[in-house]
This record gives structure tokens, C-alpha cells and sequence, in this order.
DNA sequence: TGACCTGGTACGTGACACAAACTATCTTCA
DNA sequence: TGAAGATAGTTTGTGTCACGTACCAGGTCA
């Protein structure tokens, strides 16, 4: 297997983790990513768009959607009066841990294919290939 | 980073990578999977469905569109009068050997911030994760 | 203060996922 | 050998999700 088809493969491989591991709350691979977004701020419609390389109507459609289940609200930015802020709401917040930690075990479990010091290895290596 | 953020942010890379491929032709991931799958076979629809980890109805819809671009063609199955079975046309061959070239220009490209030891031992490693 | 730009929404369109139901064909069994 | 049950694929319904365009309210600047 060549670097390019080992990349490949994996990437289909943690998808299907993220997709079974949503599938578990009901939530798509994108409302996981947008949730994880709102952990640690607020954003606006356009950052959260950039984030997650949306369009910004894409983005109100998501937010509109994930706002219909009670998992994120908006609130009218204090600095721009055209502008919304996302926040997290207490049932959203406590979705995305649970979520994650679910990711988090499910990734994991995968990993353990590789011995401590592969493991370590490989971290590093992938590191190098993100973009930062 | 830890191993989990480093498998999924680079599992994220790379769909970006896919997705942007695949926009140059029009073509969204998953048709590139389907075409990709059709290169060295001819399955029926519910084995594309086992390669795919789609539903059989989605299977259908997915056919359907790219035998409406002129990319794949139905015939039926001399084993089953009930099934079909799908192959590329030689425009769908065509579409796929580019649309790989590309994949594997642009990861490979992303490959280069590794050296060649480095991308040797990242090979092996993810080989080892790969489910095969 | 008016022109231009921006943030976000609404609308239209199409892809795409699944579930349920349907039809034609195949297999099994009495 | 015919009936019953299973299967392959399609159709229909529903909802998500992506982008493009247009619109409106608010912000900026000369």
C-alpha cells in the first residue's frame, strides 16, 4: 500500500468512526464539527464558516437546524447590530462531550493496533502532515 | 496533538483534498468512489452498496446520476434476471484515471512535508490502521 | 449624507442519505 | 409443480446539506 492509498483509506476509516459515533445522537458528521467549534467561543455566522469552510448560508441552515434541537442559540453581538454570536447551550454542551468522549474511545480503540511507541511515531508523523 | 485530534484533523485534510479534487470535475467524493470502485469490476448494485456503506435506494439515486452524466452504464445481470450490473463507460473510465491523478498529485504533495524515511515509516504505520 | 460594503437570512435548486413499500425474479418446500 | 417466502432494485417520502442569488438592516467612508 502506497502513502497515498494508506492516506486515503484512513481518512474513509475516521469518517465512518465520526459518522457511527454521531449516528449514536443523531448528529451528522458537520453538526459534531460546529458543536466542537462552540466548546472553547462564540462565534459569529461568517467565522464559524470559515472554520468549518461553509457557505455562510450553509452555516444558517446548520445553526438554524442544531438551534431547532435546543443545542446552540444566538444572540445579537454586542459589537455589530447586523451580527449574531453561537453559543453552546447546557444540553449542547453536555452533547458534545459525550460525543467526543465516544470519538475519543472509538478512535482510540482503533490506535491500539499500534504499540505505545507506534503510536507516539505516528502522532508525530501526522502532525507534520496538518495544516496548522 | 494527540493521536485521536492527529487522525481526525487529518482525516479532514484529506476529504478537503478529495472534495477539491472532485469539484474540478464536477464530481462530489462519493461519486468518486463509485467510479473508482468501478475501474477493475462490475458489480451489481448491492455489492456497490457493501463498498459504499450506503443503502441500497441510495445506490439507486447514485447510479442514476452519473449514468445520467454519461459515466456509468446499467446492464442486466446473466446470472439474475432481477439484477443489474454496473460498469464504466469509456468516458467514466477517462473522468476516473484524471480524477485520481489529481488525488494522488495533490497527497502527494502533502506528503512532501515528510521526508522519505519519514513517509516510509508513516506508510507502515498507517497500514497497520487501515481495516482491511 | 449618500454610496458602497458587510452580516445574516430567505429562497431556489440539486445532491444525497435512509426508511418503507412495491414489483419482478429467484429459491425453497411440500 | 405451484405456493410461499426471500431477494434485487426501484420508487416515494422525508429530511439534511451544499451553493448561488437576492434581499434587508446595519456599518463605514468620503
Amino acid at each position: 500500500m502506497n502513502t497515498v492509498d494508506a492516506l486515503v483509506q484512513l481518512s474513509f476509516q475516521v469518517q465512518r468512526i465520526l459518522a457511527e459515533a454521531g449516528a449514536e445522537h443523531d448528529l451528522s458528521i458537520v453538526q459534531l464539527r460546529l458543536l466542537g467549534i462552540l466548546r472553547d467561543r462564540q462565534p459569529g455566522m461568517l467565522e464559524l464558516g470559515q472554520h468549518l469552510g461553509l457557505d455562510k448560508s450553509s452555516i444558517t441552515g446548520l445553526v438554524s437546524r442544531a438551534e431547532k434541537r435546543g443545542l446552540v442559540e444566538r444572540s445579537p453581538s454586542p459589537h455589530d447590530g447586523r451580527g449574531v454570536l453561537v453559543a453552546l447551550t447546557p444540553a449542547g454542551r453536555r452533547l458534545v462531550e459525550v460525543g467526543e468522549a465516544q470519538i475519543n474511545r472509538r478512535i482510540t480503540e482503533l490506535t491500539k493496533r499500534l504499540n505505545a511507541t507506534q503510536r507516539k511515531q505516528f502522532t508525530q508523523l501526522a502532525s507534520v502532515l496538518v495544516n496548522t
